[in-house]
This record gives structure tokens, sequence and C-alpha cells, in this order.
DNA sequence: TTAAATATGAAAATATTTTTCTGAATACCA
DNA sequence: TGGTATTCAGAAAAATATTTTCATATTTAA
């Protein structure tokens, strides 16, 4: 939880700062027995600098930070997969992917907050209008969100191309709603199409990683996903699972809303598809 | 640990203290967020005495201590996965999610056989070229895996219209290959489209849960995604996790020797990319 | 190029922890 | 019994640690 906080805010941080998160994401264990004088000087910052990171990562002070950490710490750790290396074998591959996506998916588990699912998702049920917002990967990831909310009743559409994102967006109002989403929220086509709705009225939503990032300062409300544990090995699989999964949790709440509302929709949505398929 | 160490030594310390053991046996929770000072008022006694006690237990210091505590009264939380029920709090429907998720991917790791992962990859990475077939969800998924996979140097494309699937399906040949998603395998275009790419020469290759269905015909390799494990959950989530995964797992093969082959290029596409971004 | 914003650490102000010391209560013994 | 030692508790002092404030670089934007 902390750690998973610490790699979403990672990119936000100065160089300093991010001395401090590196030591402290690599040794976290020893981190609890550190005085922030003992902890500033092993990263080599100022103790004003640890400080400052111990209250990015929400604390009101070192000491609470450490009583934090030595609880998180103390529950059993999930498997760790090895890094990924360059001449594994494709079982050595399929493993690592595999647990790293589990990971990706406890991850963001731990960082995205139930009660702001529960609020975007009565928000999203009383909205004249939903317009989702990406481009590249998270455009396709758009695209397949409206689809699926619009197969359970929500009145929506996607946007992919900037241009679009930013017409649409001016045209939106208050009763309208627009979720962007930016693995890192530091995307400037989406960051200024949210705005745009923003601007216009629209309530907005962003789907992130990046805690702090420019997205989420045009977002009325974040929900996070998480970022890679291994930076490392960002540039080698780009998987979007964290976005997928918080999508899955907000459209399982909206579907089961709709199905407390409508019980007969969905045999009607399988009769409609029917003819499509074999079997 | 520490409290039953207490307990063991609460006959030996002096009334005073025990003053301080009760309040520590009796609300331990709290006790990790107070200072010294603080503890030592609502035990109503001297920082001394605490510090005397804290001694007694084998603790340098008063944080020492502290940190120990914490550690021993964070309990591992318990993994709780029933069904999904109509009227669930969202607090239970992310968890449950979460799990069902993880699940999905523990199962995809179980069907997808790394050989046929092994066998896609090589042949990928010497075809001329490479499309990926499907239509509405899985569309989406063809589009932003033809995406992914061109980034690392593949020449492909994808196509989600069935026309133009038929269409492009009868002007491949044997140097090509075609990638069809298909969640069911059922799907009546997809599996046709496929099927002329296959008459017309190319390798086919299909990425689905569906054992037995209609494309693993059409098909010259599976590569098998899970199915979810409760049946009545399908209609409500329609997750595309799982087609991720066998995605995630094929990428990173071909990403690994891509890098191999060209380990310059990633530095370059981030330049590309930067420009895109803020920060 | 200047102005504004941001980032960093030094120093000061607080607060906390630890040590030292003193007095009181009790025990022990000639 | 009176004197001395021992234990106990806390006050005060000393040592440390944390937090706040402020000045100075440094970067960014205009």
């Amino acid at each position: 939880m902390i750690l998973t906080k610490l790699r979403g805010l990672y990119r936000s941080l100065s160089e300093t700062e991010k001395r401090v998160a590196d030591y402290l994401l690599e040794r976290p264990d020893d981190v609890i027995h550190y005085t922030i004088t003992e902890l500033a000087h092993f990263a080599d910052v100022s103790e004003t600098t640890v400080y400052r990171v111990v209250r990015k990562l929400g604390f009101n002070g070192y000491q609470e930070f450490k009583i934090g950490l030595a609880r998180e710490l103390a529950t059993p750790r999930p498997i760790v997969s090895k890094t990924l290396n360059v001449d594994d074998k494709v079982e050595d591959v399929l493993i690592k992917v595999v647990n790293d996506d589990i990971q990706a998916i406890r991850d963001t588990s731990e960082v995205l907050k139930a009660e702001d699912v529960k609020y975007v998702a009565e928000r999203m049920l009383r909205s004249r209008r939903v317009v989702f917002l990406g481009v590249g990967s998270s455009g396709k990831i758009a695209e397949e969100a409206a689809a699926r909310f619009a197969r359970v009743g929500i009145y929506t559409s996607a946007y992919s191309d900037p241009h679009m994102q930013v017409i649409v967006g001016a045209m939106l109002d208050k009763e309208d709603m627009a979720i962007a989403i930016s693995h890192s929220g530091t995307i400037r086509d989406t960051v200024k199409s949210l705005q745009v709705a923003k601007d216009s009225g629209a309530f907005t939503v962003s789907i992130t990683s990046g805690m702090g990032s420019p997205i989420t300062q045009a977002s009325d409300i974040v929900l996070y996903s998480s970022v890679r544990r291994d930076p490392y090995m960002e540039e080698f699989t780009s998987s979007r699972i964290p976005e997928m999964l918080v999508l899955d949790v907000l459209f399982t709440v909206i579907t089961l809303e709709a199905y407390k509302a409508h019980p007969d929709m969905f045999r009607k949505i399988d009769e409609v598809l029917k003819p499509k398929r074999y079997l």
C-alpha cells in the first residue's frame, strides 16, 4: 500500500525526492529502524526532503510513516517474481508475466478507493451522457469501455482522436461526464481534452497511475491504477491490465445497479447476439 | 509475542509499572500512535517508568518498541471471494472482481502452453505481415495488440470490420499470419474471416477460451485463455483480462527478441513520445 | 532577459526520548 | 532502635529527533 503509492507518486517527485523514494523502495525493511536523520543521511538529502516525501505519501509525520511501513512489512509479502531477463526461456517469461500481471492487479486494488468508485458509479448512472477519452493504447481501452457500458444502458461514446475529443468536450455541460484514461497521466492531448470538458461544466474523472500528474489537476475525481514495480520493465511490457481492472470494477458496480433496475435487460442482449454465434 | 512477553513479565513489575502494562495490554492499537509522553500521561506514570517497562521488554528504546508492536499488530487480511451478489457493497464488489481477475490470470496460465507461444512468436518474427482479427470487444483488443506489436517492429495491422477482414484475409499468402481473437470462439464473422485467411495460405492463430469451438477448426495453432469460473457471472462481467494476458506473454517474448536484435530501438520510441508528454 | 515558481537545505523552533540525579519508602542488620 | 543499603518513582537535565520557517539556488515561463 505505502510502497505501491510511492511508485504511483514516483514520477511526480523531484530528483532529490526520488533518491529518498529509491532508498525506500529498495530497503524498506531497513528504513523502519532509521530515524529521519539517518534516512536523510543514507539517501544523501536533507531531513526536510525526507519529511516532504513522507507528507506526500499522506502521513502527518515521520513516526506515523514508520509505524505504517512497519505494519505493512509485517504482513507476509507476496511472491515477487524475479525481473525479466533478456535470455529467459519462454517458460520463464510466461511465469514472470503471469506474476507481474497478478501483482499489478493486487497493487491496483490497494490504491483504488472503493468510495471513489462508488461515487463515480452513482454519478455515472444519473449522467445524461458519458464520454471516454484516451489516445493510443488508452484510446482502445476507452472504446472498449464505451462499448461495455453501452451494453448495460449507459449512454456513452469514446473518442480517441484529439480533435474530436476537444470538440466533443466543449459541447458537454454539467449533466455530462467525461472519463479520461492515461496510464502516466502526462499525455498532453488527453489532459487538454479533459480540461476542456471540465471547463464546459462536465464532471471529470481520470483513470491513471500517475499520482499528482497533470491529468489529476483536470479531474474532479481520480481512480488510481498501479504502476509497474520494476521501472526497467516498463518499456518492455505495456500491459493495460491495471486500467482494465479499474474498469472491471466500475463496470460490475454499474451492472449490478442496472440489473436491479431492469432484470430482464440481460436476457435481451443475449438474444440479440445469438444469431451472430455458432452453437 | 511482545504482549505475551509482557504478560509473562507482569508479576515481576512494580505497581506503577503494572499500570503501564495494563494500558498496553488493553489498548495496544492505540499505543502505537502515542509518544512516550502521551502514554505516560494515560497510564498516569512518568515517562521514565514507561521507558523502564520498555527496556524490560527487551527493547533499546521507545521507538524501537513501537515499531515492534506495530509489526505484531498487523494481521494479514483474510482472502474472501464468494460469488457476486446483487446487493453487495462496492467494497465487496472490489474484492470479488480483484479475486476473479487474479483467478482468471491463474487459470489462463494453466491452459496456455509455453511451447505454443514460442512457436507463434518465432513464426511471427519471420512473417512478412501479421493481421489481427476481431469484432466487438475483441476488435478493440486486436487493435490494441496491433499497435503494441507495431511498436517493436512487427509489420502488423488490425481489422475489426468483417468485410475488411474478409478482403484482407483473401489477400494474404503463406508469408503472412492472421491472429483471430474471440473469447467464445463462436463468432461467425471472425471464424469465417480466419478461414478465408487460412484458405489463402496464411498461417492462422486464434486466441480464445473456447476449446473445440468453431474457430479452433480454422486455426493452425490455438492460444487458450481461460473461461470464467462462475458461469452466472459471465453476463455480468465481460473482462478481457485473459486475452490481455495471452497477448502480454506473446508481446514480451517478441519484445525480448526485438531488444536482442536492436537494443537502441527502445530509446528511440521514448524520444518520439516525449514531446507528447508533460514532465 | 526578467519575473515567477519550484526545489532544496540550513537553521531555528519544538517535541520527544533518554540519562542522570535526588528524595522517599522500605528492607535489612548490628 | 538507629543507621545503612536498596528499590522505586519522578523531576530535571541532556541528548536526539522532528517539524517549521526562511533564505538561496535553480528551473520554468513570459
